[in-house]
DNA sequence: CCCCACTTGTTTAAAGTTCAAGCAGTGCCG
DNA sequence: CGGCACTGCTTGAACTTTAAACAAGTGGGG
């Protein structure tokens, strides 16, 4: 992960100049913000977190409104172990239903529940609305598209499998 | 928060655009996976979450490395009830110390103790590192300049007393 | 057919977060 | 100086997340 390891650092370390800081400043405070505002205008009006909408909102965009478990985990760039809980509580509430594979007895399904969809029905435009007000609505055209290229190019520089991406001599 | 509730919408909602709709992903995507990344980073070399590490930042920027714990919490982007109970777990790590506030008997300075510094001083540069590969070393400084004004714009328009901000004929 | 490494998904316990309630101290207004 | 609304911070309970371990199933050699 570093080139520098924590316990015992190896050369100067490069420091963020000013400006690099100012811009790191500000993306932690506007990430921890906006992910506060959506949280809470969520668990509001649909009783539930950004993240759990997620999940309701991939599977009914999915064939047969259905993801398998792991499938869901990685659209979602959320661990198995968290969409379990999650998909757990989701169910409790009835939005959710957990279906077995018929080709692979280990595998489970997540199916959403008519009950699920009419949630979504009921507080998407509420949500969109809200990301709107808070994001596009305040930015440029330009500034839209920028913020869309650089959001792709960190994620794909996270993205999955990424143990040993940055080690490559090791592979 | 809506000019739409999310109970009984009025008029057709604005729904995002296609375009709109891929950056939006991008934005979950990135911010999730960046956190995650880092909040393992940290844990891994610090043994604390991201937003633990900021506040120790916080305090070692401050004058005589201490402040008050609203005045933290306002800094940090979270809640005084989040900020007492992290700051309860880092005094038990010995990072940091709380001592009374001789002009008003209800007010508490977090102060960071010499070992929590160490602490710092030892992760800081796994850290930065860190972000840089994350983010700075894959974006042009146009981009950096861009990412910078955008957040900021964003964390403006959802920073504190945004309640009754969005709707100004009420006040 | 059997072993063994790997995949799928869940479970447990500990850590972190939130929300609502609460206590103590402050300061103003009569 | 006596209430009273407000501020500063903490607490406890409910919930979410994480890490690590686990159970169960798959599939490719030997």
């Amino acid at each position: 992960m570093n080139t520098a390891p924590a316990s015992e650092p190896s050369g100067e370390p490069r420091w963020l100049t000013d400006q690099e800081q100012g811009v790191w400043r500000s993306y932690i405070e506007a990430t921890t913000l906006l992910e506060d505002h959506l949280d809470r205008q969520l668990q509001q009006d649909a009783g539930m977190p950004h993240i759990y909408y997620g999940l309701l909102v991939q599977l009914a965009e999915s064939p047969r409104r259905r993801m398998r478990m792991t499938e869901l985990a990685m659209h979602a760039k959320i661990t198995r172990s968290r969409l379990s809980h999650a998909v757990a509580r989701l169910e409790k509430n009835g939005w959710v239903r957990r279906e077995d594979c018929p080709s692979d007895k280990r595998g489970q399904f997540a199916v959403l529940t008519d009950e699920g969809y009419e949630v979504l029905r009921r507080t998407a435009p509420g949500h969109v609305e809200a990301v709107r007000q808070a994001v596009f609505d305040r930015l440029s055209p330009e500034q839209q598209k920028s913020l869309g290229e650089i959001m792709r190019i960190i994620a794909e520089g996270l993205q999955p499998k990424e143990a040993g991406a940055d080690l490559p001599w090791l592979r």
